[in-house]
DNA sequence: AGCCAGGACTAAT
DNA sequence: ATTAGTCATGGC
């Protein structure tokens, strides 16, 4: 930390990270509560709304009352994470080297387990602004309130699992989960009866923590990546969506007709590395900017199709 | 109006 | 062990 300062009511801490590009982490789809607010982005962060910004050297961030240190946040955005060094496990090859130059700077933040397997339980079949939409409405009718700026409005924490687990199916669907009310629901009484442990998880190898999240009505082998590399740091974890399939198949198997889940799976493992999951998030950031789904509506004629010729 | 979305589940081969 | 149908909902 190279500056702060503290008001009665709020603080503001300068952090110098090499590296770091705040639109990209925060804006590519792995957390779905950080929003974008007057040129920075705004959040909460275990239990504490906060707001961070770009800085020419690093990020500043402010929060309200007494920031004790500010490990929380320097943990969530991973502030202390070698990004050069994980970049450089990163394959060399032309597909990956356009995506490193397209974001360069992008972080994998570290969730919250429980609102990580939450929010991406709501995320099947749903587009990033839906699934923001969704998280946005389960905080408001559920979550416990969070001291923030009077000018934005009530802001709450993201609920925990037993609010979520006595809301009910029909308040749940009431939130446009749709199919996804019972899965939520599932996961929510797992949690609260301890079927699930999501402490124990931390600590389980990555394959059988994928097996204890897989347990999990309506948690698959792509969620079930997502929590382990969101929120549990295991980097090597690849979650294949619709876009991460596309980008594979076109960049790196241009010809084949069709590749089965298992076989994009075992290819994926093997290719990307130890930081596997981290270099996914590069592709998966750079293919949906080009495609223009970053930070506005998609531009016509330029979202990506099978076969349209545009890997090499 | 029709297609698609950071999928997973089920039933039928 | 693979494959099609189904599930809500909203953006484009």
């Amino acid at each position: 930390m190279s500056s702060a300062t503290n008001a009665e009511d709020g603080s503001t801490a300068g952090f110098e990270v090499p590296d770091y590009d705040v639109d990209a982490t925060l804006g590519c789809g792995q957390a779905f509560r950080w929003e974008p607010v007057h040129g920075g982005w705004e959040g909460v962060v275990s239990g504490r709304w906060a707001r961070v910004e770009a800085t020419p050297i690093g990020i500043r961030a402010t929060c309200l009352g007494d920031p004790e240190g500010w490990d929380w946040l320097r943990r969530h955005l991973a502030l202390d994470e070698d990004l050069a060094a994980i970049l450089e496990t990163f394959p060399e090859d032309p597909p990956m080297r356009a995506a490193v130059a397209a974001c360069r700077g992008l972080r994998l933040l570290r969730q919250e387990p429980w609102e990580c397997l939450a929010s991406f339980i709501c995320s099947s079949t749903k587009q990033i602004v839906q699934i923001r939409q969704i998280v946005r409405e389960l905080a408001g009718g559920f979550g416990e309130p969070v001291v923030a700026p009077a000018d934005r409005g009530p802001v709450h924490a993201f609920p925990g699992p037993a609010a979520l687990a006595s809301a009910g199916e029909a308040a749940l669907r009431a939130c446009r989960l749709g199919f996804r009310a019972p899965y939520l629901l599932d996961a929510a009484e797992r949690v609260v009866d301890g079927r699930l442990d999501l402490a124990a998880i931390a600590r389980m190898p990555t394959r059988e923590a994928r097996e204890a999240l897989m347990s999990v009505e309506g948690v698959g082998p792509k969620v079930a990546d997502c929590v382990l590399l969101f929120a549990y740091g295991r980097q090597d974890a690849f979650p294949i969506d619709v876009w991460v399939r596309r980008a594979l198949q076109e960049l790196y198997f241009p010809k084949a007709r069709r590749l089965t889940p298992e076989r994009l799976a075992r290819f994926s493992a093997g290719h990307f590395g130890p930081y596997g999951g981290y270099a996914q998030q590069y592709l998966f950031h750079h293919v949906r900017m080009r495609a223009g789904r970053v930070g506005g509506t998609a531009r016509a004629g330029i979202t990506p199709e099978p076969g349209s010729g545009d890997g090499r």
